[in-house]
DNA sequence: GTCTATATTGTGATAGAC
DNA sequence: GTCTATCACAATATAGAC
């Protein structure tokens, strides 16, 4: 019996991620990857038989950073105002060791549309228990009346888009600064957490 | 002295700017566009020299689909709430005749960070005037007290990651279904208005 | 201006020596 | 397993006929 994840195995997948995430998987090339790993070539295609192969591998892997979590949070049995406050939790950490993953997917997915039944639909992931939550404490009259699920986009949008957008706000509010980007995103948790999750419930 | 855009030109140009918004800088081929277009794909490199070219043409002209109607709005002597009112008519008139613009163009920018400069630094985008509005009805009471740049930020987050992340929303969220998509996003203009400027006016 | 033919380069993938 | 050599093909771009 061989190991499922051999050394260079893992050192391909590192280079492949960190080229793939950034140029795509057209804009990257598998001289890019050899190159990040710092080998021949072809051991790519040793390793991995095709480039679309190792793109797809990498793909789910960096799609997958953003479920377990989740799923994690939907078991807990937790009030609503606390669940959306550990969902931010998780996405940040989860972003801050990915920041370009939201661009990365969601341009494969624009160009590749196809790709998202694949990936998705074998997953569990449903909102529906979210939502059915949010629609019980809207009854209780715990938070304000709203559609469900236009709050869990918004929230989703309020911590994502920061992230993906990264060039645009350092080159137009920030001034270029990497440093006082840092800053921004470090107050952005709170911020979230205080303007918006606060200001939904009643 | 010749006319400045032919109709080839407009031609070419419509072909390329969808086939380039959604495949990307290297996913998009000349051969893509040229069938786009039910033309000679050689008839390109007459045009537009290269593909280079083409491309960066295309990039300016979506770039800046975003801009005039943000500046004209930054001239209004207006007070904040109806200001911020308008910045979300302005964002999903431009969206809605563009909706794969956000992911087109923060693909480029992340995989190629050079270009940023270029093109933004040219234009005279400066939300200063708007920040300087933000502290002054903060100093006046009239709204929350909050860091005017992470108010920015997520009005942006709201209006365009919907957007964005359309292929997202429609796997999970809705269910596929185109129809129910268009409905949310009619909806979310008023919602936006409705929960977010709303709530951050006292 | 528009086409065909062709040059040229980049890139993915495999064969085979070591 | 790792390398060199090579193949096959796709893609950009240009030259030149019409």
């Amino acid at each position: 019996m061989e190991e499922y994840s051999t050394e260079m195995e893992t050192r391909i997948v590192d280079a492949a991620t960190k080229v793939f995430v950034v140029k795509g998987r057209k804009g990257a090339s598998m001289q890019d990857i050899a190159d990040e790993a710092g080998i021949n070539r072809t051991l790519l295609n040793y390793y991995f038989r095709s480039k679309d192969k190792l793109f797809d591998l990498i793909f789910d892997k960096v799609f997958l950073r953003f479920i377990p979590g989740v799923i994690e949070l939907m078991k807990m049995n937790i009030p609503l105002n606390e669940r959306l406050g550990k969902l931010v939790e998780i996405y940040f950490e989860a972003l801050q060791s990915s920041p370009m993953a939201p661009i990365f997917i969601l341009h494969e997915l624009t160009s590749n549309p196809e790709k998202l039944v694949e990936t998705i639909k074998s997953r569990g992931i449903d909102p529906e228990e979210l939502i059915e939550q949010m629609k019980e404490e809207m009854a209780k009259g715990k938070i304000r009346q709203m559609d469900p699920k236009q709050l869990i986009v918004s929230l989703l949008s309020l911590i994502i888009f920061p992230f993906a957008a990264k060039p645009i706000l350092m080159g137009i509010l920030l001034r270029g600064d990497e440093s006082e980007y840092q800053c921004f995103m470090e107050e952005r948790k709170s911020f979230i957490k205080e303007y918006f999750i606060t200001s939904i419930t009643k």
